[in-house]
DNA sequence: TATTGTTATACTCTATAACTATA
DNA sequence: TATAGTTATAGAGTATAACAATA
């Protein structure tokens, strides 16, 4: 491990880095009043009507976790139950009106936020940093068996 | 915006980048038995004996959160409860082995995972993105006042 | 029979307010 | 009086197991 005065390994940097980022959207959602979670599945519902289980898959949450976070966020007029004209079973979970403003705002927040901390960079390091975090995530989601730019599946396309 | 096909941009990148690495924590912690709180109070627990008030401030959390996670990290056998001999009041918290142990664990796993992300750049990328993060955070730092390398206070210098 | 969603239950995590012991 | 820590209480978030309704 090369020693550099003045500088992080690799391996703190990053780490590091991603704690100041989730900090910054933990301080954001916070301050709209909004759990990390709630954020999440707001942020999720934004270009999907997922039902009950694909929230379940998506979050990565028990199925009855799932029904105890949608009563939290309709009792806050965040979402609405919609039964499904496909599968009597399903309940589709979709966002009100409240709902998209409040997971925007906490969205253009976290957004100033991150470039505020990326403007400390001249302009000619930032497409640097940009470009080498872009080839990262690239390589990173290609050998987990995901393309990053793949067309994005929407409202109910996502049935596995 | 400039629009580079098959790049994210930088706010989205560093976004992204920083759930990717944050998912690699919590599947370590989770793997391990711990939840992230738990993983950090052990981590902060490394290199200092601090109060229940000093745990306080370095986590952030009310001290009537720090009793319980310290009384659920203590019937783990992950720390112990030591009387101040200064302060009659004050108590102070330290890493059993089996805690000490259990923290290395899950430190040495996740910065494995950091640095197999990090091998999927070449080696002179991988040293570019390493001094742009470095001087990312630095800047960071000092915009909010705190010198990344200032002498760490350890021991109970800790006290504001 | 299998799947979707909810309910019952239990535990972790967090905060506020009230309390005890010490300074 | 002020501070350190715990207790009582309440609520969010999570999982497992059992259940009802539908496929």
């Amino acid at each position: 491990m090369p020693d550099r005065r003045g500088e992080l390994s690799s391996v703190d940097g990053l780490a590091q880095l991603s704690f100041v980022v989730q900090g910054m959207l933990e301080r954001r959602t916070a301050e709209w009043g909004l759990s990390m979670i709630q954020t999440r599945l707001l942020g999720v519902l934004r270009d999907r009507r997922p039902t009950m289980r694909e929230l379940s898959q998506l979050l990565e949450l028990d199925k009855s976790s799932i029904t105890g976070l949608v009563d939290r966020a309709q009792a806050r007029g965040m979402v609405e139950r919609i039964p499904s004209s496909e599968d009597g079973r399903a309940t589709i979970v979709v966002l009100t009106d409240e709902g998209h403003d409040a997971v925007s705002k906490v969205a253009d927040a976290f957004e100033r936020d991150i470039a505020t901390l990326l403007a400390r960079l001249t302009g000619a390091d930032r497409r640097t940093l940009s470009e080498l975090v872009s080839r990262l995530l690239v390589a990173h989601a290609r050998a987990h068996g995901v393309d990053l730019f793949a067309t994005v599946e929407r409202d109910g396309a996502a049935r596995g």
